[in-house]
DNA sequence: TTTTGATCATCC
DNA sequence: GGATGATCAAAA
């Protein structure tokens, strides 16, 4: 790795790639691509996730597209513990909540966003210095049938609940994989959607989540529940 | 303002 | 200790 790369031509490339940043270190990432290291991730909640994106040639930026468009990928760090255990939930992609209810299962952006994912471990012990967490061994997955139909059954019951239009009842607590919490600048941020009478009414903006219990079991399948990073 | 990237802070 | 609700930054 010298300075960003072009984007990886294919899958195995872009594996070949992740393969390769594996055990290294955040601070020996951030050098060879010249970035900064913050002091610790308050106010740079996101800078973990650009820094991988950036070794991994994905397309910079905020664009609503995969992370690697041409290869139709999702790229996702995922903190974890000494154990190798997500000390986090996963961001999935925010909730249409105005027009979820014309979404079924087959055309929610929740099931093309989980289509394909690159998951790429990062230690994430409080107790470790942000310069010398590593990178784990990369896993790219799309969901199994059961686990398809499973998130299937999450996307009903929550938008059911969006489409019910009491969001006092829209809480993190629904959904046995997936579940809905707020997503915004700070909790004054409003959106629109149609509330119980059918009328548009102000929200909090929400997002789709996966429970640390979900991406758990998928390292754990992959890794054989070893040591795993 | 909304999208991307997530972690923080607090409560149970 | 784990989950929920709140929050932070950059880019377009």
């Amino acid at each position: 790795m010298s300075s960003a790369p072009l984007p990886p031509k294919n899958e195995a490339e872009l594996l070949t790639r992740a393969a390769a940043l594996a055990g290294h270190s955040l601070k020996a990432l951030a050098e060879a691509l010249d970035r900064r290291l913050p002091e610790d991730l308050a106010h740079h909640k996101g800078w973990v996730g650009e820094l991988v994106e950036q070794a991994l040639g994905a397309t910079a930026g905020n664009r609503p597209t995969p992370d690697f468009p041409r290869l139709g990928i999702e790229l996702k760090t995922l903190p974890v513990d000494a154990a190798g255990h997500p000390t986090e939930s996963t961001f999935v992609t925010a909730a249409p909540l105005r027009i979820i209810g014309e979404l079924s299962w087959a055309d929610s952006p929740v099931r093309s966003k989980l289509a394909r994912v690159l998951w790429i471990p990062v230690e994430a012990d409080p107790v470790l210095p942000l310069a010398v967490r590593r990178l784990g061994s990369p896993l790219l997955w799309s969901p199994s049938p059961e686990e398809d139909r499973g998130l299937a059954v999450d996307w009903e019951e929550l938008t059911t609940l969006v489409r019910e239009g009491d969001f006092s009842a829209l809480t993190a607590h629904h959904g046995r994989w997936l579940q809905v919490r707020p997503k915004g600048a700070d909790s004054r941020a409003r959106t629109q959607a149609y509330g119980q009478d059918g009328t548009l009414e102000a929200t909090a903006p929400r997002g789709f989540y996966l429970r640390r219990s979900f991406t758990a079991a998928l390292v754990a399948a992959h890794y054989h529940g070893g040591g795993g990073a």
